[in-house]
DNA sequence: CATGAATGAGCCTTCATTCAT
DNA sequence: TATGAATGAAGGCTCATTCAT
């Protein structure tokens, strides 16, 4: 049973490629935003610019497919995370947790232009993360607020404040301005976050 | 004494251009980023490109000064709200109403590209502004630490999670996010921070 | 009355750079088609490339335009000859001496890729020219129909063969072709046509 | 004799291939010149682009080999067409039939970018079939001069303005601008034709 | 031999910056 | 001094051609 072989071949070649293409475009695009070349990118992913091409019709496309697959990425940790425990304190502990592991290689990448009109920047799927989240944020609170342990106030509006708590870009801040050990920032978070909710 | 009322008239015009260019590139770079075209400042300036490069050597310097512009204003605004009160609670508050007034026009500019190293998107002042209002922040914490009003803690960190919270970013995401009225967002967020403070 | 003095004088260049860029374009896309690159033309115009980028959105809007301007010289060349002749044989003859004197510079220009449905191809104006030539030969044969000079049949279609014998197209193919005297070559197709229409 | 039965269905195969690909060139540059792209002709045709390489050695090959085997084809059909009639008037009229013919699938093909210099287009074969038409004219012609049929006037000339008239272009314009029927075009060319060359 | 993924030179186009007027 | 036309380097994208499988 080995009739497609040389097809196989070939295709985990291409495979290859296309997973190398989009590492390296992860990398770069969160490292330093939108502005990579295209050639840079090749480069990085050891191919040519048409390689890049041949799989994605623009840089436009390629800066959504990197951007979209890190947020379903991410997306799934929080669920996953989420789903693994009960009480609403440990649930929030459990989301800063994984934005947190999230955060470092993905800010620039999630962050970056969010809420701006221009170009590249309106993609979807980030918004999409965000929403998502802030959606998970406000059923926690809820639940939290119905147990009591949660003091009442505009659900959503908490929510939205957690959650720029919660955002890649809050870690980067704090890790760069605290002289605070980089492992106890998550936790220093989720207890700010906790106060802040208490009823 | 050669000419001097045309000499005057002249600085005045010249004074009024620099004036217009300022304004114009402020609107410009707060609502769509730095990826504003040169020549479209002129336009909306009333003046030529070759103007502005009269002023400013680059479009970096012009993106700087502008920016240098808006943290120095809203620093001194900061600064007058916290000496205009004397406990740290208020102090809190009139921050974030401060940072609130601020955020309707600068959010883009302020915000944008924060934390990247990519071109013109390292300049200082933001920097600058956010390290000042994080001082400012530690200072009234650690007032209300000694006072017995907020709890103890890490002190930078927990000022690092306010200024995330008073940041321009967070006023836009939570006035799009939620349903609230736009003129009780900063109550929220100052409650907010207050109850994650509170000892 | 010399108020606008600078302003005309910025104007003379640009101006004088428009012709020259139109020129270049004009010369070269007669030469070669469509498929020189924007760059020779900038460098035969003796200007960089953004200043043709400057006046015309796109190559293919410069290629029309050129085409456009070669086609209405044309036409109203072919309206004035056809008005200062009164007989329909005397315009049919002045008709063909005026196409072969614009054939000289305009042959790949106008005819080039004509009834093909490619990319830059679809250029209207030529169409349109040679529509309203053969307008022009269906009135003039028509004419000579009424007074019995040319012998009826399928006026369209006549019109039709006699535009294909006075095609840029057909004068290049003969010069090339025969060893006749380049300036006896409108006479000879003026004869084979009035002979293949009288009565 | 070593497997002499899969040599010779690789050898069906691969005639079978070329055959393909000549077909798939041939309709696709016929249709829209040659700026068709090798991976469509490649698809056309059902195989991979490296099997087009491995019989043309470039893009101008494949071309210049569709367009000698449409010359070689229309170069015989115009001389059997000839040689089956005798009287100058019925061969004038032959070929203008046998050009309609060949014109519907070839216009393109044959017609575009003759004249010009640039790249692919100076192939010759294209050239060699217009001398050869222009050879059948000129003798056609010659014939009917001597017997008396056709008027006098510089043979070379005439034939080169027959040529325009029996090219596949003229069909094609012809076809687009009246409103006659098809099947009737052939013969209104070969009248024109005709009375243009009567005595 | 066939395949089609990979290559990369080359072209179109943009825009920060300069400079003649 | 102000203007805005001109410049040209740089980047996105295409496609003829090659070559590993």
């Amino acid at each position: 049973m080995d009739t497609p072989v040389i097809e196989r071949r070939e295709r985990k070649d291409a495979q290859r490629n296309l997973e190398r293409v989009l590492q390296a475009a992860h990398e770069l695009f969160a490292e330093r935003g939108p502005d990579v070349r295209m050639e840079e990118v090749a480069q990085r992913a050891g191919v040519g610019v048409g390689t890049i091409y041949r799989r994605f019709r623009s840089k436009e496309d390629l800066f959504a497919a990197v951007s979209h697959a890190a947020c379903v990425d991410t997306h799934h940790s929080l669920q996953n995370a989420a789903h693994a425990v009960c009480d609403p304190a440990g649930k929030l502990r459990a989301l800063v947790l994984v934005q947190y592991r999230h955060s470092a290689d993905q800010a620039a990448l999630i962050e970056m232009h969010v809420g701006t009109a221009a170009g590249m920047c309106g993609v979807f799927d980030q918004q999409q993360l965000y929403e998502s989240l802030h959606h998970m944020l406000e059923q926690v609170i809820a639940e939290g607020q119905r147990d009591g342990i949660i003091r009442s106030g505009n659900t959503a509006v908490l929510a939205a404040l957690c959650l720029e708590l919660l955002s890649p870009r809050t870690f980067q801040h704090i890790a760069r301005i605290t002289d605070a050990a980089p492992e106890d920032l998550a936790d220093y978070t989720a207890d700010f976050v906790l106060h802040a909710l208490r009823a």
